[in-house]
DNA sequence: CTATTTTCTCAGTTTATTCTCAACAATCAG
DNA sequence: CTGATTGTTGAGAATAAACTGAGAAAATAG
């Protein structure tokens, strides 16, 4: 599946296909609207993020140019935080659905995966991992029947954890689908929080097997 | 293909220099900002690695000009260890990658060898030598259906070594790959960790064949 | 506006890894 | 066989990674 992200923040633009190639989506990137236009133009792609404000042609024109030329494919919009207007004429304009700036890459990843419309990879909201549930539409976290309160950060680490049951996760990694890109966090703060939810969930429940597991000089894991 | 390193600290550009080329690179060595930006102008190359702390302009400068210049080529910017902010400096000046230093030269060759295969060709992430299978997104080092548990160091060297299976690698060579350029070490401890290796890899596993070899007078190979 | 909770960093401690040393084993040349 | 050279290995010191208590700053609730 490849993606196209147009978006002239060099920064944001690179976070992004650093996280979808590592979900293995082959990743291209134009940094102003005429670059993207054409690469959209000319390349199948299953899914093309687009950001409102672009040099030399801006976003609702792209679309509304590629829909006009028989393009349909998904559409992602990013708008600027406070643009709310700016949201009714990214979807009145035919894109398929918006983020609003600054976003945790997971969720960008979540709308990217419903967008390319892979049966397989829909995204679950409740998750299971042994004996400890969560459920991302009613933010509850319970072991055996016992109800877990978590705080924001640690709901969201913690989800992110769980959708990659058994598998390693580097502090980079954690860091970059935790927080917002424009977050500058200290791989000490993810060691922090690993505290946390550990005193939560594993240390709380003393005859359980504990859930989360250090891998010394790779990451943490769950599971 | 050619690259350009601008690098003022000579033994680091040299150390690149001298791997680069082993990969068949032709690789032009700048010692100061100035001749790195003429250098880049009139020469056509494929990737330029650049530092960012240089004498006469520095590489967010040369960055910047280039692309008003019109050059597009790919860059890879070079950027001392706890200057977090200038990795992101860095990548606003229109770098498409950042190293942090000090990096192992393995770290940097895969980087140049993705930037010069624009647009995206990946790193194999799932490496197989025999009956051993390494895999660099999970982390994960298997033989058969058994799991193996490797240190930071040891799965560095295991990778390394996988990466080129049936050629004898040196020690020197192993150190340059697996170790920073400032390390400064033995080559007893290439054969401490290639001890360690062994331990869980052959030893281990006495009824499969030894993939880790010996060659007396020359190095080690694998497979 | 104040109180409370949450987020994040710092600095000190603990723990595991990394690396060297030195004694020993294997190989090779003569 | 003997001595020189090269590779192997156990022990332990040096180093780096991870954990944790305390508290400042920011966000949220009352």
């Amino acid at each position: 599946m490849r993606v196209l992200v147009v978006e002239d923040e060099h920064k944001i633009a690179n976070s992004i296909k650093k996280g979808l190639e590592q979900e293995s989506f082959a990743t291209d990137v134009a940094y102003d609207g005429e670059e993207g236009f054409d690469l959209a133009l000319t390349e199948p792609y299953g899914v093309i993020i687009l950001d409102l404000m672009l040099p030399k042609i801006d976003g609702v024109t792209i679309c509304k140019n590629l829909r006009e030329e028989g393009i349909h494919t998904p559409i992602l919009m990013l708008t600027a935080k406070g643009q709310l207007e700016d949201k009714v004429i990214g979807l009145n304009s035919g894109a398929d659905d918006y983020l609003v700036k600054p976003f945790a890459f997971a969720e960008l990843l979540a709308r990217v995966k419903a967008l390319s419309r892979r049966p397989h990879k829909t995204l679950k909201s409740k998750l299971k991992v042994s004996d400890l549930d969560l459920d991302t539409n009613t933010f509850e976290v319970r072991r055996f029947a016992k109800n877990i309160n978590l705080s924001k950060k640690e709901f969201t680490l913690l989800e992110y954890m769980m959708r990659h049951p058994g598998k390693i996760l580097t502090k980079d990694q954690i860091i970059q689908n935790v927080w917002d890109y424009e977050a500058d966090i200290l791989p000490n703060t993810v060691e922090v929080y690993i505290g946390y939810l550990r005193k939560k969930i594993d240390i709380a429940f003393p005859n359980s097997k504990n859930l989360i597991q250090t891998v010394r000089g790779f990451g943490y894991k769950i599971g």
